[in-house]
DNA sequence: CGCAGGCTGGCAAGCGGTTGCCAAATGTTG
DNA sequence: CAACATTTGGCAACCGCTTGCCAGCCTGCG
């Protein structure tokens, strides 16, 4: 049994109490076969009978490895990250890594004072959806093994969903509903997944024949879904995707109060499947993006990469993504071609039996 | 500039340059007055030069001090902690320290686990609602200094939320709208807060004159509260208290599919105002805890535990909570004594105006 | 029997800072 | 101007662990 009285035992003490030297010591535990294997369970025995534990700090000095990464996320309050972090969290531990998470609070400039501190302790870096330049993450990327998510930069490997796939099948979703026009409610500008979203929903219209129709931007949280309401009102459609689940929610509520129902009057069709999108009434359908495979697959391969492998040279490691139908979309009502939101007394939706879920969210 | 080229300079490195010994370089920067101003003045420069960066790493091995701490989450997927890591974030960045992130996924294995390889890697550790038992708490605490959140540990320095103040204000809510009984949800019977709130229940309706009833225990989550459903079609009541927000949203959807309606025939509240307790429909009424202030007054706490200062002896830290009333409590229908589920058809709730928030809740 | 080669374990030089102690330089005082 | 107090900067010994290099020992083989 260790006491608690004293400092914690080095290997010094162990090779003390074993009768061999330190470099012995050290050897049993971090080279296997290196060191004979009765002395090496001898001085096991010893070390678990003083309680010593080998210290990473000092083990990190003279190797320059610390076995922690660096996780950075724009803002942990962002349900659409909760995920991603255990994901992320998972295959660290996993591989006997420690994360660092660090909560940028969505600005770049103290995401890159955070970074500053963390990139001398860290073997590796996954960047969740960073607010820095491209220029800035490369001049990161040569000090450290870096992987970004939901981004491409020229030159550091990524992790990104497959957002023309996804967005694809939404399309297809609603085609089927019968909707001609689909409006797309816009996230921020310099957001990478928002145009890559608008231009896959460009190419899918155009592909099946409808019509697509872009607002904004917004801020992508539930009080710029809202905002997006006045635009919308002036182009009324009867389908809407929003960049993502936040502002899905934010335009639904909108649009409830404004006296329209969802989905009788409005589909409205989300992106990222976060936690709260199926606690919200109506459900929301939403393009489900493999978040904790996201964090998972990051990790994996940012410690691929410590180990010294290559990056892959064939641009972005693209994960699937998947349409979660729930009940934020309906058929089209043909007679209702130019809704006329608020002139119709609500009568009030019939509690729906739905929540269909097309595709295991996680 | 610094070129990305090499290993990181020294302080050797910035030694030679300036002129001076390492240790002077050293004392630069981390015994300000103990150099010359000039001399230190001159250091600097040079050092900025070069980019040279003080490795923490490097320092921490010689002073034992990693100014780095150890937040452990039981359930970084769990909304509850989001605005407590945030808190907490802000308080270790604000004084120059690094948080080190660790979701021990429900399990208290792997919580001691994660904890025993953090330990020699931090000056401290929050535990927030943690699964192990006291004396294991214990046991880390007296090797570094711990804070537990939203619990009590004899010997361990705490900070909770005032439960009972904030039970009491929602029984003092649902007294007001009519109210006579109220059922209790329980959470997990382990839990410290769950035991805390029945027990301040239990006294607030005693001095009230009404009455309550527990049923329980359940998962803390939007399952548990749905499953808690066919316990209370056995007790009706007019209105019920809620372990946590998950459960009562939980709660609320099963009690909609049963063909009750809430608010009118059933009051629901729930505790901690999370993110998504405004976003459900009906928008929640829900005892908030202080949660940012919480996870900031943790990490404030400890720092001064490990500057040495004395724990206070005064027992936990009480942090206030608010009532936040939205649009799941209603006035007692007193037609409605006891209500029969379901076999009247539901019509339909017209979009309320309401979410009246009496406290801010962040 | 002599020797090359594989095992083992020890020595000691770092890794990048910190800091107690000392001495030179400078400032104060009587 | 001598004696003494203060600054200021350098020396060198760590902090706890890793690892290149070396030596002793044991085997196996020609």
């Amino acid at each position: 049994m260790a006491d608690a009285g004293a400092k914690s035992p080095t290997i010094y003490d162990v090779a003390r109490a074993a009768g061999v030297a330190s470099s012995t010591v050290s050897r049993a535990f971090a080279r296997p076969g290196r060191v004979n294997a009765e002395t090496a369970e001898r001085i096991r025995v010893v070390a678990a009978e003083l309680g010593y534990r080998t210290n990473p700090l000092a083990r990190a000095l003279p190797t320059g490895r610390t076995s922690m990464i660096s996780l950075v996320i724009s803002d942990v309050t962002n349900p659409f990250y909760n995920e991603i972090i255990r994901g992320a969290q998972a295959a660290a531990t996993e591989a006997g890594y420690t994360t660092l998470l660090t909560d940028a609070q969505e600005s770049g400039a103290k995401e890159r004072e955070a970074l500053e501190r963390a990139v001398s302790l860290v073997d590796g870096i996954v960047l969740a959806t960073s607010r820095m330049s491209d220029s800035a993450i490369r001049m990161i990327a040569k000090q450290r093994p870096v992987i970004v998510l939901n981004r491409a930069v020229a030159d550091v490997p990524s992790v990104v969903t497959d957002n023309p796939r996804g967005m694809r099948r939404a399309v297809e979703h609603l085609g089927e509903l019968g909707h001609e026009r689909i409006t797309y409610v816009a996230g921020p500008e310099a957001s990478w997944a928002d145009g890559t979203r608008w231009r896959a929903l460009r190419e899918a219209v155009h592909d099946l024949d409808l019509h697509a129709h872009r607002i904004g931007p917004y801020e992508p949280t539930v009080a710029g879904g809202a905002a997006a309401m006045a635009d919308l009102a002036r182009h009324p459609t009867s389908a809407v995707i929003a960049y993502n689940d936040l502002m899905a929610i934010g335009l639904i509520r909108a649009l409830t109060a404004a006296g329209a129902r969802v989905p009788e009057d409005v589909s409205v069709v989300g992106f990222d499947n976060i936690f709260a999108a199926e606690l919200v009434t109506p459900a929301l359908t939403t393009v489900a993006a493999p978040l904790h495979a996201m964090g998972q697959t990051a990790v994996r391969n940012l410690l691929a990469l410590t180990r010294g492998a290559r990056p892959t040279s064939h641009g972005p490691v693209s994960l699937p993504a998947q349409l979660v139908v729930r009940a934020s979309t309906a058929h089209r009502r043909r007679n209702n071609t130019s809704p006329a939101w608020g002139t119709t007394k609500v009568s009030g939706a019939p509690a729906r039996a739905s929540t269909s879920t097309a595709a295991g969210s996680r």
